[in-house]
DNA sequence: TCGGTAAGCTGACGTCATGACAGGACAAGT
DNA sequence: ACTTGTCCTGTCATGACGTCAGCTTACCGA
């Protein structure tokens, strides 16, 4: 299905080529963590992976289809997210539980790939379309199980009629993401992270069911 | 208050400066709405300013450094936003149409700043702390008003006691935000921004009263 | 074993942005 | 007209960008 990985001047990439190209990710995925996505440079990702940029124009148009092609990669890992959601019920206490685990799930993911996320938000925002699909992709597993969970309690008659779910949904999923994305943030407001966790929780729980969770 | 406006090697500006100056801001707001953060350079906003790269490092030390006083001038503008709560009441058919106009004048806000608060929002993200500290900026007047609101509910005893104000409040005003800046992702999740709106609204009213609204 | 071929990498180059400086242009007061 | 201080720009060294030709390396069939 993946076509073979090609270079930008349409070779075939062999396995050394492969694997430069992967370090030469790994390097720029080191580089967007450590300094401001405006600030990385191709000749210093280059540097880092001991090669040159012209090697990097081998394998990436720029830095942007780079980030891309990382992007993607985390993309593929979000859609493990939904089994966050998978079969989990949204009543009692397993409600509350199924909403902790949640967020709990969903901000170790955006923690661990922090970096990306951010260029891709960002990517996004600015109404790129590449990275705009893209961050459709990593968070519709999340957002489509969520959106089910709305629409099922709603025809149960357990939320209002005049809710939309996917609206409620993606407002969730939008949420947790930039409240991962800006978790400093919250300490300056005096919050600490063991406690922001059960009101996020609340929040999504209040959010899906319209009722406050049995603790 | 604000001492004198000074150019980057001390100099005082005066009348004809400070015009230069602001035009220079106005070119880099319109430069960053219309093309990407990291693509914007000093040499195209200094041309569209009818002027020269040289002038511009009179008055910034560099593109980050004039951002910041866009971002400072918008933040002035966001203290204003704390009259949407000033004085409302959370309570009955009032707290909905609270929660509603508090939705409609940040997406406004939001949406009229929209370039600008984007790069904030990633400088804060990035962990820049002048970035970040002014994102605080943007947002305290809001969140203090949703805090105190939701602290004073709980006062009351209409909201649980381990909810955490300050966690609730920024966890709202943060999706808000968010929502705001991927409002077109929404679009492709099935949800027309008018749809969008009271579901917003229904979840702060959620997240702040623990109850559905009365409307 | 030995070319032949394609993959893989880089030095070198023209182009362009950066950031610093010195000096010219300009307005205002005398 | 002349001085003074503000304001702007020409110019330059430095360094990143992105391309190309050409060298090296690995693989493969005879």
């Amino acid at each position: 299905m993946t076509g073979q990985v090609r270079t930008v001047d349409g070779r075939v990439a062999g396995r050394r080529g492969q694997a430069t190209r992967q370090k030469l990710l790994d390097c720029l995925s080191e580089m967007l963590s450590s300094s401001p996505y405006r600030d990385v440079k191709v000749i210093d990702v280059a540097r880092r992976a001991g090669t040159s940029p012209a090697t990097f124009y081998q394998y990436f148009p720029d830095v942007e289809g780079a980030v891309l092609e990382i992007a993607d990669q985390v993309a593929a890992d979000g859609a493990g997210l939904a089994e966050l959601l998978e079969g989990r019920s949204w009543a009692g206490r397993a409600g509350w539980q199924t909403a902790q685990e949640l967020v709990d799930g969903f901000l170790d993911f955006w923690k661990k790939n922090d970096a990306i996320l951010r260029v891709v938000d960002l990517g996004a925002a600015e109404g790129d379309k590449r990275f705009y699909k893209l961050r459709m992709k990593i968070l519709n597993s999340v957002n489509g199980s969520l959106t089910a969970a709305v629409a099922e309690l709603q025809a149960k008659g357990r939320v209002d009629k005049d809710v939309h779910p996917a609206a409620v949904a993606g407002s969730l999923v939008t949420m947790l993401a930039a409240v991962a994305s800006h978790q400093k943030g919250f300490t300056s407001w005096g919050v600490k992270q063991a406690e922001l966790k059960p009101n996020l929780a609340l929040l999504v729980h209040l959010g899906v069911t319209g009722r406050k969770p049995t603790k």
